[in-house]
DNA sequence: ACCGATTATGAACGCCGTTCAAAACCTAGG
DNA sequence: CCTAGGTTTTGAACGGCGTTCATAATCGGT
């Protein structure tokens, strides 16, 4: 089936609002904007898309992709285990400092108060953990697979929770390096736990 | 010097922005709605406070204040210092869970584009970071001060990250006892590295 | 009791996401 | 090629938001 003109409208809608986010942030993307670059008339985003949230939400989906494609990569060459959780996260680091805006948006977007995040893109959310799967299955082959899920959730948390806290406003900018060098430290924590 | 009419007034407004960010949450936090609630006329809030981000900064202040006291308390027995990592994990935990909105406002408040956050505001944050400190350098001693500090931040931001994302719809809820005891492991990888 | 200074008020403003009646655009049958 | 019927596009209008500011009310010193 060919792509219809809907599809192609939502193409360039997604297009326009990626790059508004990248430059300017999610904070300040806005429906006029976003349609007036994207050539059409205000109501049309509302013909493509159910509303502005949903539209964030294609946009974090190809964030989400991309950003898998980024973490894969950082595995291509099979290192051992803790390599490859030191490489995971080195990835995941550069991918938020390189995609910034779009890397926020992942987790600074909030749906209205009486909508929750369609399952689709919670399932999408849930990719980042699987990443991490394999090598913790390595380090800890005790582990039943739940409980690997579980570890994986809780590693990517703490390492999320270090990069963004230390990209934002809040707290006096660190430098890069010591960012870096207090990732690997913590990581290594973590391997090293997972190898008793 | 008595309390001015106007500091009164202000503490009103904290106390009424207090509460609807505590019920309702920060994202339905209304100047409409506080002003009416504090008996004042909408404009007074811009007597009382530069703007709304302001008052939610005062309400942000306080519920830090709490905050800190529920990790003095956690420290009050005076534990070794590999129990007083777990001590404050624990209640950081348990402040979030038990101030699910007030502490989600600490860190989802964003100020608009062309504002930064007050330094005394930014100051009041690293607090956090700081009662991190002295168990830190008891697990390591040889640690200088900045190095410290530095370490502090990074775990405060490791545990906080696995708190964040385990309140957050963003993805499925976790059985409690999971998170805490997903929690406890971390702290423990963390400061069995610091004793090396 | 009076008056200048200070504070309180809420209608009005500009911007926002969203809606919807009307216009423009397709497409199939004659 | 024309036209009727359905579909899509349009942008003015709506309600709600934070913020402003002319005006009214209040306060404090003489």
């Amino acid at each position: 089936m060919a792509e219809t003109k809907r599809d192609a409208l939502r193409r360039t809608l997604v297009d326009v609002a990626e790059t508004h986010i990248r430059v300017r942030g999610l904070a300040a993307l806005r429906a006029r904007d976003v349609t007036k670059d994207a050539g059409c008339a205000l109501g049309s985003l509302y013909n493509a898309f159910e509303d502005l949230d949903l539209l964030i939400l294609a946009v974090n989906s190809r964030t989400l992709k991309r950003l898998d494609s980024a973490l894969a990569t950082a595995l291509s060459d099979a290192p051992a285990p803790a390599e490859a959780m030191q490489n995971l996260a080195r990835a995941y680091l550069s991918f938020a400092v390189d995609n910034r805006q779009l890397w926020a948006a992942l987790f600074d977007h909030r749906m209205p108060a009486d909508q929750t995040i369609p399952d689709w893109h919670l399932k999408e959310h849930e990719i980042l953990f699987s990443r991490l799967m394999m090598p913790i299955g390595q380090l800890s082959p005790a582990l039943d697979e739940q409980t690997c899920a579980l570890r994986a959730r809780t590693i990517f948390s703490a390492v999320h929770g270090i990069v963004k806290l230390s990209l934002e406003d809040r707290f006096v900018a660190l430098h890069p390096d010591a960012l870096d060098s207090e990732l690997t430290q913590m990581v290594d924590a973590i391997t090293t736990q997972l190898q008793k």
